[in-house]
DNA sequence: AACATATGTTCGCAATGCGAACTTTTCTGA
DNA sequence: TCAGAAAAGTTCGCATTGCGAACATATGTT
């Protein structure tokens, strides 16, 4: 049973009974199998005659069910949590987390999917810097030179990253674009392993970015996330070294609203 | 706000600052774009100071997030729920589901998916009269002469459907099977159609079963449940008028498991 | 049937959550 | 920018709500 946060726990604006209820249906989230009022007792340090208030409560709410002797919980929470999620897109979720990464290095957190050869700006939160490159909500980019279309090529399966790599149109943007079809499947094979992507003045002199992938819970890499930044404020070191963990904690706070 | 059952709320037994909680956490579901404490309390029908107390705790235990004056809930709510649908089946899930049709019918309540030309057992309730035909789960049953294979074979994509009609292996079981592709094609139409698929005497004499198609949350048909009956017990249309709306209903609340 | 175990019920009581009133902060419009 | 309105935060007396111990009943096991 996870603690509340310590310092809320004492104060009157703190409900005690919420939160050992709450524990408790998690416990049942615990145990599909339904478990007896003594069993819960036990395991959410109540006495019976607490747990067993709780227990009924829940059923009487609609949050479980009782059959003779067992409780367990009943399909109201999916009901919740699918009234919740459907209520509003991704991106509007991600928004607040992608806001943060945004503000705490002052340059802009983008997503986007794979749309084509393409990339396609599905969220994007604005530094405050003003970067050359306009960018909105269905702006489309080539994803073979931008760093969040790299780690979309990673998550192709492999037969869809061959036609690509053999099909794509790919063009010198600047001197530093990587336009060697081998090369570049090494690049996009270089991202998969490692999880992310660098581009560096690929798409054009002067902008920098290193995005991660978004997978949903079968693993299948369905958005990125990156930053993107002016080049002479982060070298690729710094990117990685410093950028690289922020940019995995949001990855890995979006991807807790997938569900399956 | 839906209320509890009302000879639970005045109990001892009943802990009503649960169920308070509870209907905050709910209210916030409806709001994925973040309430302020006045929203809330107004919708709630609390005082500023109750509904703070309970929005700080549901923020203090996870459930919710506050970002300046708006209250959100967080993803924990899916943390809980993936847990618990994640501990066990679908068809365990379903089996109290099932286990309530089989008893009010005294007949076995099955649950199957396609497979093949063939339908599979996923879960069995049996029930207390006994069928020749011996089943259990894994068992293989051909898919056109059987009421779940028939609601199965509506939810095909057509081509899919095409190519069974086409290629399938069939044969005659009894004199009222239906071994005619084209008129197997409009029993399969005329299932979807309903909803549902009577059949009567097709696999076997004296074997009638009525299904509905299990779908997931895309509308996808992914299994069907039914009830066997011996055919004198009921007729086709004593099926239709009584045990259809307890299996649709069955249907809608193992639907209730499918997340999206 | 006897016994052990689990659950249900009761009720005195204290602690928990209540809300009203006051204070502080934030927002809005001129 | 300022004044006023609105919203949120804080405090605390108090009553009601939830607590647990003890007893009663039901269920399971040998």
């Amino acid at each position: 049973m996870e603690a509340a946060a310590d310092d809320d726990v004492g104060s009157r604006d703190h409900v005690g009974s919420l939160e050992r209820g709450l524990a408790v249906m998690e416990i049942l989230a615990h145990h599909p199998e339904g478990m007896t009022l003594t069993e819960m007792a036990e395991e959410a340090g109540l006495t019976r005659a607490g747990a067993r208030r709780f227990l009924l409560t829940l059923a009487a709410t609609g949050y479980a069910t009782q059959s003779g002797r067992l409780f367990s919980l009943s399909p109201r929470l999916l009901t919740v949590a699918r009234t919740w999620l459907g209520g509003a897109s991704l991106w509007t979720f991600a928004a607040p987390i992608m806001r943060e990464v945004a503000a705490k290095f002052d340059e802009a957190c983008n997503a986007a999917v794979l749309s084509g050869e393409d990339v396609v700006y599905v969220a994007r939160i604005p530094g405050r810097r003003i970067l050359s490159v306009a960018l909105d909500v269905g702006t489309r980019l080539p994803a073979y030179c931008t760093s969040m279309g790299r780690v979309l090529l990673s998550g192709l399966p492999a037969d869809e990253l061959k036609t690509f790599l053999a099909d794509a149109t790919i063009e010198r943007r600047t001197p530093k674009t990587i336009i060697g079809r081998a090369a570049l499947g090494k690049a996009i094979d270089k991202a998969r392993a490692d999880g992310f992507a660098i581009v560096d003045e690929e798409l054009e002199l002067g902008l920098r970015s290193i995005a991660v992938p978004i997978a949903d819970r079968a693993g299948r890499t369905v958005a990125a996330i990156n930053l993107s930044t002016q080049s002479a404020r982060f070298s690729v070191e710094a990117m990685e070294r410093d950028i690289l963990p922020v940019l995995r904690r949001a990855k890995e706070r979006v991807e807790e609203f997938f569900f399956v």
